[in-house]
This record gives C-alpha cells, sequence and structure tokens, in this order.
DNA sequence: TACAAACAACCAATCGCTTGGTAGCCTGAG
DNA sequence: CTCAGGCTACCAAGCGATTGGTTGTTTGTA
C-alpha cells in the first residue's frame, strides 16, 4: 500500500536522514543483528537497493546512527552545565538530568547508544564504537573529579557505577509513567549524593 | 511429544548441555541475533542439524539459557543471605557481592542474563525472559524493603539505581584487572551506604 | 542537457529448520 | 549365546526464505 506517499516533500528535509532516522529508530527497538536493510529501506518507503545510493554498507549506517546519539547527548549535556552554577553536586546533577532527558527521549539516535553493546562487535566498528563514547564519558570524569568525595571512595568506581545506573534506565523506562526523566536523574543523583550532603 | 525423557539418563557427559553452554557463550558474546545455529554447532563438533534432536528451535536454546543464568544467580545470592548476618546493609552487600561474583564470573549462562534487552524480542519470547527475571528481582525488592533509607528516596528508584550500576559492570570489566568482583560490589554497595552510615 | 535519486533485477551466501537414513548401544525373548 | 527390535545421537542433504550488497536503467527536476 501507500505507492507513493511522495511527493510535495521532498523538501528541505534531507532523504538522507530519514533512511538514517529510520536505521537508529530499528537498531534501538531491535538489535542491529535483527535489523535488515531492507526493514529500513521499507521504513523510509525505497527499496533496499536504493539505499546504497546513500550509504556504502550497513555498518556505516550504525557508526554514523551512534555518533549523532553521541553528539546529541553531548550538546544536551555541555549546553545544561553552561547554564549551570559552579556548585560540583549542582553542575553534576544538570549534567545527569540532561543525559536522562536526551536518552529517554524521542530521539531514536541517542537510543542507539545503550542497548548496543560494543563487546558485540569486531575490530575496527568495535573500536569506533569505543572511540565515540570515549570523548563524552571525559566529561563525566571531569565532573566526579571536582565533586568532594571521601577518600575511600574510588572515582572511576563512583562514575561507572552513576553511569550504569543512568544508563540501565531504559530497561525499565516507560514513558507513559508518573515520573518524568529529570525527576529520576535527580533521585539517582540524590541516592548517591546525600552521602556528604545530609541536609538536603 | 516429549514425555519425561530425562528419566533415562546417559550418566556420561550430557551433550545436551554441551550444546545449551556453547550458545550460551556465544549468545554473551556475539549477541542472540548474530549467533546462527550453525556457530552452536560447530562449537559442539556436530552438524546443524543434529542440534534439532536437542533442541526444538533457536528460541528454546536461548529461553533455557536465559533460565539457567538466572538461576544460578538466584541459587547464588539466597546461598550468600544464608550465610549473612542480620543487619539490611550487610545482608544487600552480601547479595551484591554474590550477584557481581557471579555475573562476571566464568559462566556463559549468567552472561546472557544482561546483554540480551528483552526489549529487543516480540510476544512470548519477550514475556518469558521478563517472567524469568521478575522472582530474581523479588530478592532485591525485599531486601531495600528492609533498608532504612530517608523518606525522600524511593525504594523502588533504589532498587533499580542499585541494580543497574550492577548489571552495567559487564561492559567495562575486563577480567584480567586488579579489582575483583567482590571488591567492586562492596565499592558500588558503599556508594548507596554511606548516606546513612558515615562512620564506616 | 545534467545530475541526483530512485527502481528493478539479481547475486552468492547464509539463515532456521526439516527430512531420511544409519551407526552404536542396550534390552529381552528364544 | 544369539539376535531382533528399539532407542540415542548423529550425519548428509537440502528446503524455502532472507541476508548484505551490486549493477544497469529509469525517473524527476532544473
Amino acid at each position: 500500500m501507500a505507492p507513493k506517499a511522495k511527493a510535495a516533500l521532498s523538501d528541505r528535509s534531507n532523504r538522507r536522514d530519514d533512511v538514517l532516522e529510520a536505521a537508529a529508530a530499528l537498531f534501538a527497538s531491535k538489535g542491529y543483528a535483527a535489523t535488515s536493510i531492507r526493514d529500513i529501506a521499507q521504513q523510509v518507503g525505497i527499496l533496499s537497493g536504493s539505499l546504497y545510493y546513500h550509504f556504502a554498507s550497513k555498518e556505516e549506517l550504525l557508526l554514523e546512527a551512534h555518533a549523532r546519539g553521541v553528539a546529541q547527548v553531548t550538546e544536551a549535556v555541555e549546553g545544561a552545565l553552561a547554564a549551570a552554577g559552579t556548585p560540583p553536586w549542582e553542575r553534576m546533577a544538570a549534567a545527569c538530568c540532561a543525559h536522562l532527558e536526551v536518552l529517554l527521549g524521542p530521539s531514536p539516535f541517542s537510543q542507539v547508544i545503550t542497548p548496543q553493546f560494543p563487546s558485540h562487535f569486531d575490530g575496527d566498528v568495535r573500536a569506533t564504537l569505543l572511540q565515540q563514547r570515549e570523548g563524552y564519558e571525559d566529561i563525566f570524569r571531569t565532573l566526579v573529579s571536582a565533586l568532594p568525595l571521601p577518600a575511600t571512595v574510588s572515582p572511576r568506581l563512583f562514575r561507572l557505577s552513576l553511569l550504569g545506573a543512568l544508563n540501565w534506565t531504559p530497561t525499565w523506562y516507560q514513558p507513559g509513567g508518573s515520573e518524568s526523566p529529570a525527576s529520576i536523574a535527580g533521585g539517582i543523583v540524590d541516592a548517591f549524593r546525600l552521602q556528604l550532603d545530609p541536609g538536603a
């Protein structure tokens, strides 16, 4: 059905972006390996062969979708940090809030990041995925180093635990629920913060 | 179709378990969709068709491997709780330690649990995966409810954050490292515990 | 005309799964 | 002891469908 939904709008919007967005949505919901290029093409309304005019391979689709997802989260977090104050815990809370709002938001790109374990890929793809994430994690490395943590707490383990709690939320979060991503982020940060600042 | 075929045991090495273990190892390292029946059969040293004497389908392989993984973690945690004392935080620490020791240990079954997002599956398979995990999470529901948490902290969000931090460890843990799963679990629990017990 | 963007047809390879057949072992009747 | 018969565990071959990807041609628009 819908032989041509066509028309009027091939306008401003880039068809290549449409393909990338459809790919990201399918990767996020079904996983990379379970998504075929015909699935992606059908979602956009083109044939599988036409897809290769825009992208050289399925791997390129994944890498670019993943990169865009990381870029979106990075942009959101850096924007939140620019608007935040100077207290370290306040900055951390702002970053985690922005992180979760994008991760649990409607963008299909950010949803590609967490479910695709880099360990499921080999060689170049795996290396590229890890490299794309590394720059983003540096933001949190800096944020953690500014916190007044007790000497008994390893900053690295603290960072990994916090990011783990945040990145695990897509497993149980349901968009229709009563809790907003921002309130969830606040609750998670509180669980880690109260240890030094009991007067919340 | 299948009466209790289990009764007659060939005491020698159970070939069916070999297949299941190979399947679990491949599911854990490459993901379910990226693992083919022929991959599994080749790992065991049989042909792909022979595999269907032991298992009816690839889905059955996943479901049984997942169930065995959940059973292993459940057994380890319940054993640790039986040997632990009565203080709520001590019991929680013991459970988390056992949880991580199995999750990061050598068993391929437990490693199937975390990387396979149930959201990547449909219908019966998804429902079964969720059901298998539910019983295990009840243990942590009970443990959290016994903790003297401040009223501002949601027990549900606390539990999900703690499990998120734990279940995220396979993403970054490397077996050769200097930290043991037990010490990692202790560090994670400490990050959540210090809030009420600063004199640790 | 010129070019971007798509179609249509196809490829070799691989997918999950089915089938018919058969060694090797164990059992129990003769 | 023999040996038919059943059972376990597998092999060999192949099914239709689908995979990622390629190629030559056609379309819409400027």
